[in-house]
DNA sequence: GTCTATATTGCGATAGAC
DNA sequence: GTCTATCGCAATATAGAC
């Protein structure tokens, strides 16, 4: 189906335009030439540049709804937080321009942050840190931690992929060294860091 | 004097929007508005927007150089952990829009990240992970551990601060938690999180 | 140094043909 | 559904008066 083919590859080239370089940094006559379509597309299809943009970022930030079954897991909280590592990876893996699109709503938010990135944010956020505190109230994890930890290993993680353009030619970010990643990231928030 | 009066009075207003809604994000029309002259003195003043822009960003970044006192501390590596924690909290509170440019830059770069920011970044990664090293070679660290960990430390404390915007409903960020901050970094870091 | 007024270019959106 | 051509507006930069 012609339409079909023409919208998905307006999507795609929007994808990764968007992110690479903003809402404001892309133009729709760019974006409908690198997509090979004629630009009065975007308004039929989208209603608009906006509208384009706020599909891709509805896209890109629908698997935050898996997260819902890391909450469920039954497991002891290491294992969630395990878990939760795993899945982030992956989610990364699946959607490389995911931490574009997170950071720079972050920083330079559309009015799109409020009802579609800050939800799937929080959302994380509050099952990480619930995770901690059933950790300390379980005494698996040490007394006297705060449940803000969980956003710390948030924080490794996501800077792990946001750091990429600067750190690619010091640190390895090959999808084969995925495992070994989460191996250090489990030992170093597990154990620490001293002998 | 007028003169400085009025350029000042422009980089000021330039920060506080660049950082907010970014390079594209911000015309020339509302920066002189805001800062009320004339939309002329743009132009004459910084040779144009991205003149104005790309002073700001050095503005910003010019902090980093400071990183250098860290690598020449004589100190233990732990200590220099916690010298760099200390540094890096203070300097988002003395720049409270760093993390907007940093990350904005890591997302969506303009032509100054190649000179102003990415050096900045690769600077600071360096010596992380050349104190973790350290803290490996003379066995105050665990052994086996990847000097990668440093960088950990650096994802920990900027998502921190680039989460904000998001997460200042559920966590406090006010500057009088710092030293608490610093604390719990630093516990997390060293001990980790299991009894 | 600072202003106003303007030149020029580029933007997003759409009318109308097919 | 898709195209081309064009409208109206906002962008940056600057000429020229003071």
């Amino acid at each position: 189906m012609v339409k079909k083919d023409y919208r998905n590859n307006l999507i795609d080239t929007a994808t990764r335009l968007f992110a690479e370089r903003g809402l404001k940094g892309v133009g729709i006559r760019e974006l409908s030439k690198a997509a090979e379509v004629s630009i009065s597309m975007i308004s039929y299809h989208f209603g608009g540049k906006e509208g384009l943009y706020s599909l891709v970022l509805q896209e890109q930030f629908a698997c935050f709804e898996q997260i819902e079954t890391i909450r469920e897991l039954e497991a002891a909280p290491l294992e969630k937080i395990e878990a939760y590592i795993r899945w982030s990876i992956r989610r990364h893996r699946e959607y490389p321009y995911l931490m574009r699109f997170y950071t720079s709503e972050l920083t330079n938010p559309t009015p799109y942050f409020a009802t579609i990135v800050d939800p799937a944010i929080k959302k994380v956020i509050r099952i990480l840190m619930e995770t901690v505190e059933e950790g300390i109230r379980i005494r698996h994890f040490r007394q006297g931690l705060s449940c803000g930890y969980g956003a710390g290993m948030i924080g490794m993680v996501n800077y792990y992929f946001l750091s990429t353009l600067a750190t690619r030619e010091i640190v390895s970010h090959s999808p084969e060294r995925d495992e070994e990643l989460i191996r250090h990231y489990m030992d170093l928030f597990g154990k620490g860091i001293l002998t």
